[in-house]
This record gives C-alpha cells, sequence and structure tokens, in this order.
DNA sequence: CCCTTAATGAAAAGTTTTTTCAACTACAGT
DNA sequence: ACTGTAGTTGAAAAAACTTTTCATTAAGGG
C-alpha cells in the first residue's frame, strides 16, 4: 500500500475509488496538473469520478501535505506530488516537467536579513523556481 | 506627472480616468487589493469605473512592472504597487500590510546550487515572504 | 454481514475572468 | 482650438472556475 494511502488511513480518512483515482494520476505525473486536467486522466480508470471529488481530494491532499500547489502565470492550480519534508518546486518552463529541492541555508539567512530589516517576524515563505529543464535546454 | 503616469505615455497608453483611479488606488495601498477591492475603491473617485477595465489596466501595471501580483492561500490576485527593481514581498498574515525586499546574493548562490544538482537552466523565480508585522507582533 | 457515517457525484449556485462590440475620448496633427 | 483616428471604455454576455447542497452510495469497524 502506498505511502499517501497509509497517510489517509492513519488519518482517518477511507480509501476509496475516487481518491484512488486522484492519486494515482498524481503520483503519475512530472507536470502539475489542473483539477480539470485530473479529472480526464483519472476518469481513465474510475469513469464515474466526479470534479467535485477531484477538489476535495486535491484539498486532503495539500492538507496532508502528499501534493502542493504550483502558481503560475497562467494559473495557479496545478497539483504535484511533493515528497515527505520541505521543498520547493522547480519548473521547466518550455514543458512543464517539475524537479524539486530544497531551500538549505541560504533561505534561512536571507530570512534573517529580512527580519532584521523590516522588522516583521517572518513564518513562512513561498519560493518557486523556473527555467529550461536538460531535454527543453537543446 | 507620477513616475507610472510617465511610463504609460512614453510606452504610448493613454492617461484616461480610468486608469488614473487604479493606479491613485494602487499607489495608496499598502495591503494586496483584488481587483473587486480595487474597483471598489476606483469608483469612489471615477463613478462610472468598469470591472473591466481594472482587469484591462492591471495586466498592463503588471506588464510595466509598476504593481506585482501576491499569491496567497486564499486567492492569487493580490496587488501591490511595486518600487522599480527587483524586489519581493512581504506580507502579515494578520493585516496583510506589505513590504518589500531585495534578493540580495543568498538568492543567486541558492540557484547556483540548484542549477547544480538538477541540470535546469534557472531564469526566474517567485518568492514571497510572509509572517507577522511589528503592529501585529503584539 | 451489518451498521454507521464518511464520501460521492449531479445539479445548482456562486464567483471570477474573458470576450464582444458599440460608443467614447485622448491626443497627435493641423 | 478643431478634427480625425485609433486606442480605450463599460455593459452585457459568455466562459471558466469553485463551492454548496443533498440524496445516494459504500468503506471499513464491529
Ligand atoms: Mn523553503
Ligand atoms: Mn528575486
Ligand atoms: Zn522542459
Ligand atoms: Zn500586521
Amino acid at each position: 500500500m502506498s505511502n499517501w494511502k497509509k497517510r489517509l488511513s492513519a488519518e482517518g480518512f477511507r480509501i476509496t475509488a475516487s481518491r484512488r483515482a486522484v492519486m494515482d494520476v498524481l503520483l503519475a505525473t512530472s507536470v502539475p496538473l489542473s483539477p480539470r486536467e485530473i479529472l480526464e486522466q483519472g476518469r481513465r480508470v474510475h469513469r464515474k469520478l466526479g470534479l467535485v471529488t477531484v477538489y476535495r481530494t486535491l484539498a486532503l491532499l495539500e492538507h496532508l501535505r502528499c501534493v502542493r500547489r504550483v502558481h503560475r502565470e497562467d494559473g495557479c492550480r496545478g497539483y504535484l506530488p511533493c515528497s515527505p519534508g520541505h521543498s520547493h518546486a522547480l519548473i521547466c518552463r518550455q514543458c512543464g516537467r517539475a524537479a524539486e529541492f530544497q531551500g538549505f541555508a541560504d533561505l534561512q539567512a536571507l530570512i534573517a536579513r529580512v527580519e532584521e530589516a523590516t522588522g516583521y517576524q517572518v513564518d513562512d515563505h513561498l519560493l518557486q523556481l523556473s527555467g529550461l529543464c536538460l531535454d527543453c535546454q537543446s
């Protein structure tokens, strides 16, 4: 049983055909998918999947930190699977392929300086990189 | 004549009452405003301002880098005025007050390492911090 | 196998954003 | 100033997106 399903069960959520369909789609993608795209792909394995359930499942998976939402110029609802622990997304602006990376110490240093300069107490951040993946560079 | 208006003229765009209204609202805010909020405030000075024009003016100002879009859990269409040059937004999660900060060298270092690790050629980034402003810490 | 109750999906409602198009007006040229 | 033209506007309609409702289904513990 996949990690995600374990997490759902552990938190008292039921494993349903609809949720499995959504999870299967997300686990298989390397490109951010919109709710509508997830619906379309999900229906290939679970015919009666509904869009409402896609939204609900995405909210749930996001809450459990199984997926992350990607923000782009042309839409802020691209969903990607994400590894456990803190990481950020790097998206190819050509083909959409996503990679993950860690925030290392640089960010902590930057944040410390920003706190110093502004007086704000920083407790969250949104960091996303974009560029060209190896394939799209040629 | 304000900086923004100069920039509009310079690029061949006309200075209209509607655009002035939207710009006035944006120049005066320290909190990200949604198109609808901009419409409401803008109508206080230009009665017949329409929502469509708010959207169009925002797209224009964003293109000219006079305003930036802020992404949040509860909506990715908050608009803020932004200073010339490269900077990022820092938002108070309590009262919404925004501050700007520069990306310094830390980010370059981080990006270099990410390029090294992933093979991607990074050419853009989205960075936003959030936390509590000085007032909201007490 | 029941039973309880979480979960689902169709439809409706509510929102947000874009497209259309006739009317308007900023402003360059006279 | 006056005029012509092309950029701009706003109402309305269309399209797209997201949430709510509610009767029905089915997961999974007992
Ligand atoms: Mn981070
Ligand atoms: Mn930057
Ligand atoms: Zn690529
Ligand atoms: Zn505050």
